[in-house]
DNA sequence: ATGATTGCAAAGTTTTTGCACTCTG
DNA sequence: CAGAGTGCAAAAACTTTGCAATCAT
């Protein structure tokens, strides 16, 4: 944890901007929820409880920056809201994500599946990937078993 | 073009709904700009030219409707706006998007190029896949040509 | 007539912005 | 002190909703 905060630091640094007390405690609520695919309410919310004078624009402008940053990524599901997810350590490609239709579960794969797909584009469609946004839409395995149960 | 208007009031009587002059004017925009990827304000301006009486709220109706019939996809490009994309002719799934980050223009890519990776999907996962939503982010073949006279 | 659909305006959500204040170096 | 960063409140941008009027069967 501290070291992955210490990086972000260096990374904050190495543009000329801070790693403020607003800043640290947004970083650190997003650590602490890596599964959670949290709204800026959301991280508004929780950073609240450690620091609560906070303003909800710092949690926008700094979600902003680390987006910038590529320290996270904003991604959205459709429903109204923007959310905001931490890359993995070390990852140069965002993660994908299965999203259940049934309970609206949202699970991750880090793997990256799309190497072949991706050769695949640039090779046929001459468009140099960088990156990608990957998004399943289905059933998980728990709906699936309570589908079967009700039937 | 008649012929896929046709269908699609097919699809709206089969669940008892009505092709209204409104609705059948917003989907004649949407045919004629399938390629575009259109906002709600910008399908309402397009309609308007034609039938100057329609509110900005039954475009979003009208929309929000053909997205439960799955004649169109709402997407997300990141961006504040919901986009609405026609599905292809016979297209059982979304089709796949290449963004480019220089210029901002969105090419499409009708194939289905997931087949093996949903299969891996439901195999290693236990997922059960429905859709998917897949987006490239990279720089397009006009770009990479002005990046190289430009250098 | 009855129920679906519409247009308008109002309200709701989410996000951004302006500005004075604060902090850090 | 200068510039970056902050909090608050106001504004903006996008979308949904309530309701009376209209339309189609």
């Amino acid at each position: 944890m501290e070291q992955r905060i210490e990086k972000i630091k260096k990374q904050l640094h190495s543009q000329s901007y801070k790693l403020t007390p607003q800043r640290e405690a947004t970083v650190r609520v997003l650590l602490e929820h890596e599964e959670d695919h949290l709204s800026a309410e959301d991280v508004y919310l929780l950073v609240k409880e450690k620091a609560p004078e906070i303003g909800l624009a710092t949690v926008y402008r700094t979600l902003e920056l680390l987006s910038e940053l590529k320290v996270v990524d904003k991604i959205n599901f459709g429903d109204g809201v923007s959310r905001y997810d931490l890359r993995k350590e070390g990852a140069e490609h965002f993660h994908h994500h299965l999203v259940c239709v049934e309970c609206g579960s949202v699970e991750e794969i880090v793997e990256d599946l799309l190497t072949d797909v991706e050769s695949q584009v640039e090779k046929d469609w001459g468009f140099q990937v960088k990156d990608h946004r990957l998004t399943f839409h289905g059933v998980c395995k728990k709906c699936q078993v309570e589908t079967v149960k009700s039937s």
